[in-house]
DNA sequence: TAGATTGTTAATCGATTAACAATC
DNA sequence: TAGATTGTTAATCGATTAACAATC
């Protein structure tokens, strides 16, 4: 990334990581081109809105031949990833924190699940789901050791709050809180929420609407 | 909710959900009235979003004692929920489908996980997650006699446009999609997208950035 | 060239916030 | 009453889309 490039808006890089999802299986069955309206068919959006968001990254493409797959790849690469890549630790072994674990599984080689942390001593210094887990009072120890950036908390609501903070302290600088319990970590870190219960609501209400 | 009303808009149905969920606490620790800067403060909220958004579900507060905390969920109970509570669908019983089952035990009265569909034949017509897991084939058949109206699905990306289809076909009209793969079902039904990847790469892209 | 596409500005749309009257 | 709060309109902010010049 261009060192003074600004911030991207979160609706435009929640976008670049679909495009790079869709575009990495277009890839492998053996397209090396695509033009905008083919990306934004695939993905439900308007072409303004892909060429736009693809405006916004610095990368261009072509009248005749749209836009180059592989280039595009990496340059969404060179926009979201670090060149290392980050680590990532669970919060909260549990059947969800396993589940997400094991769905990680070799998706992206510069997001790396490298730890996870819980309070059930049957599961401390274990590999579970592939990952060592470690007690929680090694949170600051192993992090800054493992050198992680990212958590995804899947712990049980009791103290995610005071977590969260360690978790700051600790230097990681991403959290994705998959709790009920609303955090406020910023400005040290980046903060994204979401509460399966709001999900499931939401679509219940609006299936009310509709069914009138 | 009343026969002329409005749909609201998508973000206040998650703020409204948001709402009750912050206030069945509230209310559990003894309080009957909230202020509209208390609310908002336990959500990160400011108080006039607060207002605005219970100002456009028609309940209204007092000046003196704020809102009455039981009336505005049962009010906010009248706007998502159903009367007599709508059922839900898992639509692959593997680890993440089996993970929020688990989650969502006992959580929402009027939201019912019923059954629960998977390809895997050791897992037909066997209790699973504590629900009822059928085969595939069986969907049209049992969402209907168990009347079901939203589902979640949590299965591998191979078949999960076609089977997203069907589940329209069959009479759902909401759909939480927890699959890579983007789905088209309006106008018959309501989608909620959630994409994990997307989720950690949005804090991965932020946390590159902050780093700065 | 004609037709299709990209890149980009300006207009529009929707959601949030500021301002403030009304009320307890 | 004075002070705090609610309810609501108008202004602002941010994101999407329309329009169109440039280019292959």
């Amino acid at each position: 990334m261009p060192l003074n490039q600004e911030k991207l808006p979160e609706k435009t890089v929640e976008r670049l990581s679909q495009y790079r999802r869709t575009l990495l299986n277009y890839f492998k069955s053996g397209k090396l081109n695509i033009f905008s309206h083919e990306l934004a068919k695939m993905l439900h959006l308007t072409s303004v809105q892909v060429r736009r968001d693809i405006m916004l990254i610095g990368y261009s493409g072509s009248q005749r031949k749209g836009y180059d797959v592989k280039e595009l790849i990496n340059k969404i690469g060179s926009i979201i990833d670090t060149k290392e890549g980050q680590n990532v630790a669970i919060i909260g072994m549990g059947s969800l924190g396993g589940a997400i674990t094991r769905y990680f599984k070799g998706k992206r080689p510069k997001l790396n699940i490298v730890a996870a942390f819980d309070i059930d001593r049957q599961k401390f210094d274990k590999i579970i789901s592939g990952i060592p887990c470690y007690s929680m009072e090694k949170l600051n120890t192993v992090i800054k050791k493992k050198n992680i950036t990212l958590a995804i908390i899947t712990m049980p609501p009791d103290n995610v709050t005071e977590t969260a903070k360690k978790l700051v302290k600790s230097g990681i600088k991403g959290i994705v809180n998959y709790t009920s319990v609303p955090l406020n970590v910023s400005p040290n870190a980046y903060l994204e929420e979401y509460d399966m219960i709001t999900s499931l609501e939401k679509a219940a209400y609006f299936a009310k609407t509709s069914a009138k």
